[in-house]
DNA sequence: GCCAACGTTGGC
DNA sequence: GCCAACGTTGGC
């Protein structure tokens, strides 16, 4: 099993929107590497839910990847702001996962505490100017990062 | 709102 | 294949 941390903005996709719907498609990904890595998961891993963009930034939660593989549908649609036009039905280029809510952390891990406790090496978001949306977390980094959950 | 960091595009 | 220009991300 392995852990990744996956980002969204709470203003687009927030924790408490995967919470209401159980399960979701994690669209919207178009960035080669971050789409790598949606290919490299497993059914069973676990994902730290990360808004960006807010107030604070941090880790807000816990999902588990329940369906691998998945064509991205935004893809296909052309009124989608995730349309890709170079991609098609038979060749598609745009694979990303199923998540299904685990969980919502008492207290949001800021990224200022992240920071405190890990390093760049450690866990890619507290780099400055990381972008990468969807990231893997070394297992001993994933529990550093759960023992700082209350 | 600013801007640094990064990714992508496209001319050459 | 290089790289300047541009667009986007995301913390602050």
């Amino acid at each position: 099993m392995n852990y990744w941390l996956m980002k969204s903005e709470p203003n687009t996709y927030s924790i408490n929107d995967l919470k209401q719907e159980q399960k979701t498609v994690w669209d919207g990904v178009r960035n080669y590497q971050a789409r790598n890595y949606l290919r490299q998961m497993q059914e069973g891993d676990l994902a730290f839910f990360y808004h960006s963009n807010a107030k604070p930034p941090g880790i807000v939660g816990m999902m588990k990847v329940i369906k691998t593989l998945v064509n991205d549908p935004t893809q296909f649609e052309s009124s989608s702001a995730y349309y890709d036009p170079n991609s098609t039905e038979e060749n598609p280029r745009w694979q990303t996962v199923i998540v299904e809510f685990v969980s919502v952390f008492e207290e949001i891990i800021s990224l200022e505490t992240l920071k405190e406790n890990l390093t760049g090496d450690d866990l890619l978001v507290v780099k400055k100017g990381s972008r990468l949306s969807v990231i893997p977390v070394k297992n001993e980094v994933a529990e550093k990062i759960l023992k700082m959950t209350k």
